[in-house]
DNA sequence: AAGACGGGGAT
DNA sequence: ATCCCAGTCTT
C-alpha cells in the first residue's frame, strides 16, 4: 500500500526543472498553444519546435490561417506526419474566425466542437492557455498513472476512464492543477519514459506503486502499430511528398512517384488523399488543394456525408 | 473496441 | 526490425 501521490512535490520538481519549451513562454498565446497541440499529436517535441515557429511567423492568428489556402497549410506542414492535421487545423481556424470572432475559445465544450480537436487537445488548450481546472491526459500522463498509481509497467489501451483517473488526482487549486497537468506530462517525457525509466531521478520514487511492488512486468495490453513499410500510408506519404516538391505543387497522375512498386496501391492512395481533402484531381492532373485557378471538380466525393459532433 | 493514419529517431 | 511519439476520426 503506497503513499498517495503527492501532487505538490511533483509541482515543485516541475517548477525547478521543466524544459524551456516555446509554448511554455509567458504570453505565448492561445493560438500558439492550439497550433502547438495540433502538431504535438503523435509527433515528438523536438520535431515540432522548428515547424511551429515557422507556422506562427506565417500565420500569427486564426484569421490569417483561415485566409490562406489548404495547399499553403499542407505545404507548411512539411514532413510532420499525419498531414490530415494540417487540413483540420486550417478548418479549425476558419471555424474560430466565423463562430468565435477569431478568438480561440476557452471552454472544453466549444473546443471539442472544432475540427481535429479531441479530448486531449481541448483540455490542453483550456488548461495551458486559459488556466482552467480540467484533466489533461496524454500518453505520458497515462503511463505515469499506470506506474505511480496502479503499479503497472505499462498503461492499458486508452479509455474514458483515463480522464476520471486524472481528475481524481488534480489539486483543488486552479493554478496548481494546471501545473500538475504539465508536470505529469513532463515527468512521463523525461523521467518516467516508456523504455528505460530513470527512477533514480524521479521525484515520486517514494510514492510510486510500481517501484513499491518491485517494478514487475505486468505485460503490455496496448495494440501494436501496423507495419509502415509497404503500407498504403507510405504510398500516401510518397504522393504528398512529391506534390510538395513539384512545380506549382501539381503533377500528371501517371508521373507521380512513377517508380512506386505497386501502381494500384499508388492509385488507391491518390483516391484516399482526394477524399481527405489533402489533394484535388481533375482530368489526369493532381495537385495540392486550392492552390491554383479553377479549383475543385471532383474533390468532394464521399466526405462530409458523415461528420457530426459527439 | 478496433483500424487507419506519417515519418523520423532511438534501441 | 521494432518501438515510440503531448491523438483524432471513422466504422
Amino acid at each position: 500500500m503506497p503513499a498517495p501521490l503527492p501532487p505538490l512535490v511533483l509541482n515543485e520538481w516541475f517548477r525547478r526543472s521543466a524544459r524551456d519549451l516555446p509554448w511554455r513562454r509567458p504570453g505565448f498565446g492561445a493560438w500558439g498553444i492550439l497550433v502547438s497541440e495540433f502538431m504535438l499529436q503523435q509527433t515528438p517535441v523536438t520535431r515540432v519546435i522548428p515547424r511551429l515557429e515557422a507556422w506562427l511567423r506565417t500565420w500569427p492568428s486564426p484569421a490569417a490561417l483561415a485566409a490562406a489556402t489548404p495547399a499553403d497549410a499542407v505545404r507548411e506542414w512539411a514532413n510532420l506526419g499525419y498531414p490530415r492535421r494540417a487540413i483540420w487545423l486550417h478548418r479549425a481556424a476558419g471555424e474560430i474566425a466565423t463562430r468565435h470572432a477569431g478568438r480561440v475559445p476557452d471552454d472544453v465544450e466549444h473546443l471539442l466542437a472544432l475540427t481535429g480537436i479531441g479530448d486531449y487537445t481541448a483540455r490542453a488548450v483550456a488548461v495551458f492557455a486559459y488556466g482552467k481546472r480540467e484533466p489533461v491526459v496524454d500518453t505520458n500522463t497515462r503511463r505515469v498513472i499506470a506506474r505511480a498509481v496502479q503499479g503497472r509497467s505499462q498503461p492499458g489501451p486508452p479509455s474514458r476512464g483515463d480522464l476520471a483517473a486524472m481528475a481524481a488526482l488534480l489539486p483543488e487549486d486552479d493554478r496548481e492543477s494546471a501545473v500538475f497537468n504539465a508536470a505529469m506530462m513532463e515527468l512521463g517525457a523525461v523521467i518516467c519514459t516508456a523504455r528505460a525509466p530513470r527512477c533514480g531521478e524521479c521525484p515520486l520514487l517514494d510514492a510510486c506503486a510500481w517501484v513499491g511492488a518491485g517494478r514487475p512486468d505486468t505485460g503490455d495490453l496496448r495494440r501494436k502499430q501496423a507495419r509502415y513499410e509497404g503500407s498504403d500510408r507510405q504510398a500516401r506519404g510518397a504522393v504528398l511528398r512529391a506534390l510538395r516538391a513539384a512545380p506549382r505543387h501539381e503533377a500528371r497522375t501517371e508521373h507521380v512517384v512513377p517508380d512506386w512498386p505497386d501502381a494500384a496501391q499508388r492509385d488507391r492512395a491518390i483516391v484516399s488523399l482526394v477524399d481527405d481533402g489533402l489533394i484535388e484531381a481533375f482530368d489526369d492532373l493532381i495537385r495540392l488543394p486550392g492552390g491554383g485557378p479553377q479549383a475543385s471538380s471532383s474533390s468532394e466525393s464521399s466526405e462530409s456525408a458523415s461528420r457530426a459532433g459527439r
